[in-house]
DNA sequence: TGAATAGTGTCTGTGAGACAATATTAT
DNA sequence: ATAATATTGTCTCACAGACACTATTCA
């Protein structure tokens, strides 16, 4: 190992006696946000479908938290980043490659995860749910997310048809200087370890980052009605726009395409797909 | 250690079972981009101080990278966060308490570190340079930061007088959908590890926050003139701005104080102070 | 026919960019 | 008096919010 006493003259030397199992450190995990859109078939024929932002849980079948339901993740290899690893865990969850992935935050609170030590880089990722909706692993499962806004307190709901679990976080300013938050768990009751901070994290991210980036074509498949579009937009940053305004938007954003939605009834839709960037 | 095979019915018998060394995991430092703003007497009694945005390095005096220089950081203790670990390792270098920090990015290439996998989970710091100059420890240095942008190009000059590092980092989008960017490493003579790449990121970041937070108000004394604060943006920024613009900007974060800087050879200044939102 | 969505036109106010003009100092 | 910065006034243009209006489908 390491002689702090002895100067060392080379750095092969220096890596020999260098033996990192002295070190009693932190483990590491890679956690991921997935969030997209659903939809629920409406009764009258006319309506379109009502969209719900939804994030992927996955129910842990060990302990600790047994039976709970958590974000899908792992434990990071030593010889992959954990971008990888969270590819590695998404595929195997829900069979999808591929997948836009966002580092979001590293979240290392001291007691975080009652087995050790465990520091968790959280990524968002973010997908069209048509492309995968059966392919998904037994334990996971899509949660609607319903939320309200109380002051600085977010009240959540995420249901996935058959569970409904809550929880309550609060929103403080780290520093009024900007705008990072630390979020409090105030009420959880079936979501494990901290997941419900970085579930609002994610959120917070995605409604900031819908405004002046394209991130949400992400979400949407390759073509798509203006509304469509606009629903996501809405339920994402949870409030209606108006139309004039929304289109004046992303009119740059999308290329419009000789194809047609019909079938509702009402005035049929013209088709767009995302246009992309020339610099890329 | 855990057995696989078995179902443990409680979390008591499965933590007693859990034996954290049997993975081989990535070890984890925390690292510190610490910004602030230096001046330059001009030899024109008056002229303002020139200013130039900087970087706190510190000279590696062991092995890996002996003698160049890197970021303020160290490994992450068993009990410690991150933050933690960054203010720790900050209050060891430059004798500040309370700096102002933002986690920035977790970087965690396979080869970053060629002692072992190691993780950098990188924050931002912003001071006013004013207040600490002369406590510095022995091994760190201020560096000025020059930077050309050349198409997705930086290429960056540092300077502490003494010494002049240089390095040239790509710019490549990650995403066409979003504003991520993966650095690349062209060249670089002089700092340790990645860290031109978490240079970069801090720059980035900063200039982004600077113009939707009050964050730059961490870099001010408690009093400044309007121009002062000017040039602080500019050299983040890395342009002119125009007057009234500014000023229309940051009308509503600070407040008029009632009194007075003279002593240039020209219209005295009043001295304005942050305004802090009520939210807090 | 009418409920429902698709899509457009346009007014208004806000705010940034640009530039001109005035104010005040130490030497 | 002058070089230098401090500070204010105002015009224009781009654009978001708001609202009204027209278009089109299918049970």
């Amino acid at each position: 190992m390491i002689n702090m006493e002895k100067e060392y003259t080379s750095e092969e030397d220096f890596l020999k006696d260098y033996d990192v199992s002295i070190f009693d450190r932190p483990s590491v995990t890679s956690d991921i946000c997935l969030f997209s859109v659903s939809s629920e078939n409406q009764n009258n024929y006319r309506k379109l479908s009502k969209k719900y932002f939804s994030v992927l849980l996955v129910k842990r079948n060990n302990y600790p938290y047994k039976g709970k339901w958590c974000l899908p993740g792992g434990f990071v290899g030593i010889k992959e980043t954990s971008e990888e690893a969270a590819r590695r865990v998404l595929a195997a969850e829900t069979n999808l490659h591929n997948v836009f992935l966002e580092q979001l935050y590293t979240f290392d609170d001291i007691n975080r995860d009652p087995r050790c030590r465990v520091m968790s880089v959280t990524y968002m990722g973010l997908v069209d749910k048509n492309k995968l909706d059966d392919s998904l692993f037994e334990n996971a499962s899509w949660f609607n997310i319903t939320t309200l806004e109380d002051n600085d307190y977010y009240h959540v709901t995420l249901d996935n048809g058959n569970e409904q679990l809550k929880f309550v976080v609060k929103k403080v300013l780290k520093e009024e200087t900007t705008d990072r938050y630390k979020f409090e768990i105030i009420e959880n009751d079936s979501l494990a370890f901290d997941h419900p901070k970085a579930i609002i994290s994610g959120m917070e991210r995605l409604k900031n980052k819908i405004n002046y980036t394209d991130i949400v074509f992400n979400m949407m498949g390759e073509y798509f009605t203006l509304g469509e579009l606009q629903q996501v937009y809405e339920v994402i940053l949870g409030k209606k726009l108006l139309d004039p305004a929304f289109r004046r938007i992303i009119a740059g954003k999308v290329i419009k395409t000789d194809k047609i939605q019909t079938g509702g009834g009402h005035r049929p839709s013209v088709l767009f797909t995302y246009k992309r960037n020339k610099e890329s």
